[in-house]
RNA sequence: GGGCGUUUAGCUCAGUUGGUUAGAGCGCCUCGUUUACACCGAGGAGGUCUAGGGUUCGAAUCCCUAAGCGCCUACCA
């Protein structure tokens, strides 16, 4: 065995764990059966990595991602799950294309039609595969134990063939379908943006009181003037006296379009009186609520037309007669201008108004009518085999899948609260508009015959819509992809041989057990996996969504170049090493809640990867042979039972805590038995009581194994030096629970036996050398008229701790102390501040305040207790438990009333 | 407009079904190098749990009201 030096150096070892491990090919659950590592028929455990985009690097975002997986990964591997991890990345279309459209402009002054498309994917692929290395490669250094046999990419050949097979399936269903619906448009993307893309930004904006000409009845209010030239009818409340009369009339008014505009007055219930003039202009091409307005009048029978005044390339069109060719703003200006000539203005607002941007882009969204494929949500479809208890052949839809999975149960989400998120933003779902005019991504498998104008014409087109191309020359393809999200939604199962549904994998991990990402994708992707996967197999994607919150600055703000708050989490690996990172992004924060970060908090947690470091150090001075398999040895002395039991409980916690996704809290137990009991009063102990190689070994072995999901490389570090490099502490099982010479009472859960006796009589017996101790400083106080007391025992205060068992460990620490003070003091000078003092102005008033209080509980409880109703009624259990709790708070009383007498 | 969350020590946050003296880390103060660790050890100061009301013997915890902060969402033209 080598020494080990006497400062954890993470970069020394790092890079050369992470190559053990992956070249083990442990990562790999068939190469863990295959090695005997994992029994074949163990419970599946499997993830699979949400993956990030190829547009950029790892930032603490995906580190906190990674972190978290591979805790709770490397616990299920160690407890004999067979654990897959599948990697991953996203294609993430129009950010990828977006950034390569910038890269060529920047670097050749080309536009992508410069280009043109075929050359153009070349490009954006050869930018996806650059970004692709550098993201994997830190996903490596962040030591998560993906298994990378099995990466997939969302755009690759595998999962186009799941796209393309799921497209027709809905497709066929009805599912899928063109519509002409007014979506929103980015002029500077050229691209559809969908409602998720878009970003509300307030901005003051104008509104306009203007009637259309001299004799229209009606005065409107509108924000955009210039749109205003494709208005086709009037909306009033039905029940507007103002208006009521005109309703079905129509006018025919000249304002400079191309033709004169009809305006019909239509009844709409939704229009509410009181905004504005309580009349609304109806636009239906640059509207979509307009639009939803003309729809129901149209199948009503009554066609108030369309017509569309902005085109594509953000210019007004021919049928904007004298606007033509101008910009939105232009034409704007033009317009007020016109109707302030006319005196049609009849005033203008100041107001606040939302309007709608593009994410990507930046630019105000235009609502337009354009040709496009949807997912109808609310179409109902015949149902057949599955997995949700419906039976085969029940009329549903996908709302009602998406609603039911969660409502059942058959998916949880952590933080629950995001159930009500869920629900509420699915019973606001509509139609998901699926094609993007980009060129990056699944292209649509549709072909149109030669003769059938496409896409966009209003004619009736014949499609093909298949797998393959259709046979026979002249087919053209859709030109359009699909939203990223669509292939997104088919993760879980795509990356796992779908279509191939008796494909190894998809048999041996599906369902996946969880799914772990940031809550803001949660309606983005979360929502579309379990719609895909209802769906497309009946079943559900995952068991557990666990949503992670944001990581944000000290400050609490969102990281972000501009403002120079990045961390970047290669830098803090290469400062501080790896697992102090990770703990950073696993403890002091809860789940779904944002985490603020800073460097301190990293240094803080690289701290404890050295204490832990020399942790094991000590104890590998103090173990004479270090055996890797070391049974639980017997106790000699009460701190070795006081330890054994601290570790058997840690043992219990940690793993508890792990299932139930509370990570922070099983870090943070730890951390404090591993510092506090562990180093501060076992390790001070083992130097006064020595000979204790064997529960050093066992406890060492121990931690190291508890700590390994959370700090891999230090763990196994430590391990391989020390049992050498054929043991992995990777794959080493995980500590189990062991009984201790004493017996739970299952109905107390407390500890019965000698262990527990031995712990009264040493309780009585500390007791006293401690009363005995106070009173001898309170004496030498008196004598040496040093200073009023401060405190008293305050950490050997048997009174400081709730709990039978706690007082206990107190009383351990105590003497333990109390040796180490003997010790101290043959020195020479007695130092009274080593225990500290008590300060009775304070203690007394306290003393008497509790007291009282205690008082107040012991009548409350007896009250109850004396209550008919209650002793009838409650569960026995539960009267017990009062009793139980009566006689303690009177024994305290007691205790405290003594405590106060000694006092005075 | 609708929805959700949050407010606990100077800072970052825990606080499981209401329970007796509300915890941790960092920071601060005092002291200290003894078989690992100064990236350390011992001790200490610091909280009317946002405010007001209610239920209860008992509330940081449950209910109501209000305020601050934050996020999501939306078809007030």
């Amino acid at each position: 065995m080598k020494e080990l030096p006497k400062v954890y150096e993470p970069k020394n070892y790092e890079d050369e764990i992470y190559k053990k491990w992956e070249e083990s090919g442990l990562f790999n659950p068939d190469v863990c059966v295959e090695k005997g590592v994992t029994e074949p028929k163990a419970e599946h455990f499997s993830i699979v990595l949400p993956p990030p985009n190829v547009t950029g690097t790892l930032h603490m975002g995906h580190a906190a991602m990674l972190a978290i997986e591979d805790v709770m990964v490397r616990y299920h591997r160690m407890k004999g799950d067979r654990t897959l991890w599948v990697p991953g990345t996203d294609h993430a279309a129009i950010a990828t294309q977006a950034k390569v459209e910038k890269l060529v402009m920047e670097k050749e002054g080309k536009t992508k039609y410069d280009l043109g498309r075929p050359e153009f994917l070349k490009r954006v692929e050869q930018f996806a595969q650059e970004s692709h290395d550098t993201i994997v490669n830190q996903a490596r250094k962040m030591g998560a134990s993906l298994d990378w046999n099995r990466e997939a990419y969302t755009l690759d050949e595998k999962r186009n063939l799941a796209v393309r097979t799921v497209f027709k399936k809905m497709y066929d269903d009805g599912l899928i379908y063109r519509g002409y619906r007014v979506i929103n448009w980015s002029v500077k993307g050229q691209s559809t943006v969908s409602d998720d893309e878009m970003v509300h930004v307030e901005r003051p904006a104008k509104l306009y009181y203007f009637k259309y000409s001299k004799d229209f009845p009606i005065t409107i209010a509108t924000t955009r003037p210039e749109t205003k030239l494709g208005d086709t009818a009037v909306a009033v409340n039905p029940k507007d006296k103002r208006y009521k009369q005109y309703i079905g009339q129509e006018f025919t008014v000249d304002v400079g379009a191309a033709d004169p505009l009809k305006i019909k007055i239509i009844g709409v219930d939704s229009v509410e009186s009181e905004f504005g003039t309580g009349a609304l202009g109806v636009t239906p091409a640059h509207s979509a609520v307009d639009f939803e307005m003309y729809q129901k009048q149209k199948s009503a029978g009554n066609d108030i037309g369309i017509i569309q005044v902005l085109g594509e390339d953000g210019k007004m069109t021919s049928a904007a007669g004298n606007y033509a060719g101008m910009s939105v703003l232009e034409a704007r200006e033009k317009f007020v201008e016109y109707l302030k000539k006319n005196n049609l203005l009849e005033k203008e607002e100041d107001i606040v108004q939302n309007v709608g941007t593009s994410d990507r882009f930046g630019d105000v969204i235009e609502p337009l009518p354009k040709l496009q494929w949807f997912v109808g949500v609310e179409k109902p479809f015949k149902i057949g085999e599955n997995e949700l208890g419906i039976k085969k052949g029940t009329e549903v839809t996908l709302k009602e899948l998406m609603q039911k999975v969660v409502k059942k149960k058959q998916i949880e989400i952590i933080p629950d609260h995001f159930e009500k998120t869920y629900f509420h933003w699915i019973d606001n779902l509509r139609d998901w508009c699926i094609s993007r005019q980009i060129w990056y991504g699944h292209r649509i498998p549709v072909w149109y015959p030669p003769e059938a104008d496409q896409p966009g014409a209003g004619k009736k087109n014949e499609c093909f819509v298949g797998v393959n191309p259709p046979d026979g020359n002249g087919w053209q393809q859709d030109s359009d992809t699909l939203d990223t999200w669509f292939s997104s939604g088919l993760w879980t199962f795509s990356t796992l041989g779908y279509p191939d549904l008796d494909a190894k994998d998809l048999q041996a991990f599906h369902p996946t057990s969880v799914m772990e990402t940031g809550y803001d994708i949660l309606f983005f992707w979360v929502a579309r996996m379990i719609l895909m996967t209802t769906y497309v197999l009946g079943g559900v994607p995952f068991k557990t969504v666990y949503l992670h919150g944001l990581v944000r600055d000290e400050q609490g703000r969102k990281m972000s170049k501009s403002l120079g708050n990045v961390i970047n989490p290669l830098d803090m690996i290469a400062k501080y090493g790896t697992d102090a990172t990770r703990l950073s992004l696993l403890l002091g924060n809860t789940p779904g809640n944002d985490m603020k970060l800073s460097e301190e908090k990293i240094a803080g947690f690289r701290n404890f990867t050295n204490k832990l470091w020399n942790i094991s150090r000590f104890m590998l001075l103090n173990i004479e042979e270090p055996k890797a398999d070391i049974k639980e040895p017997k106790a000699k002395t009460l701190a070795d039972e006081w330890i054994l039991e601290k570790l058997n409980t840690i043992v219990n916690k940690t793993s508890e805590n792990i299932e139930k996704y509370n990570f922070s809290m099983a870090g943070e137990e730890l951390r404090d038995f591993t510092w506090g009991d562990l180093a501060d009063w076992y390790l001070e102990i083992a130097k006064v009581e020595g000979d204790k190689s064997e529960i050093l070994n066992y406890i060492l072995n121990s931690i190291l194994k508890l700590w390994h999901p959370y700090m891999p490389f230090v763990t196994e570090t430590i391990w391989q030096e020390v049992y050498g490099a054929d043991k992995m502490l990777m794959v080493e099982s995980w500590p189990s629970i062991v009984i201790l010479n004493g017996v739970k009472n299952p109905l107390t859960s407390k500890r019965e036996g000698s262990f527990a006796k031995a712990q009264d009589d040493k309780f009585a017996e500390g007791f006293e050398i401690i009363k005995n101790l106070i009173s001898g400083i309170r004496s030498l106080r008196a004598e040496f008229k040093i200073e009023p007391a401060k405190k008293i025992g305050a950490n050997i205060n048997v009174g400081k701790r709730k709990g039978l068992v706690k007082e206990n460990e107190e009383i351990v620490k105590a003497l333990a102390r109390l040796e180490k003070l003997e010790f101290v003091e043959s020195g020479a000078e007695i130092s009274l501040d080593l225990v500290g003092a008590v300060d009775i102005e304070k203690e007394k008033p306290r003393l008497e305040k509790e007291i009282a209080e205690i008082k107040k509980y012991v009548v409350g409880l007896e009250n109850k207790l004396s209550n008919k109703e209650f002793v009838d009624n409650a569960p026995k259990a539960v009267v017990e438990k009062e009793q139980d709790k009566l006689s303690e708070a009177k024994s305290k009383l007691e205790k405290l009333e003594e405590q106060l007498k000694n006092l005075v």
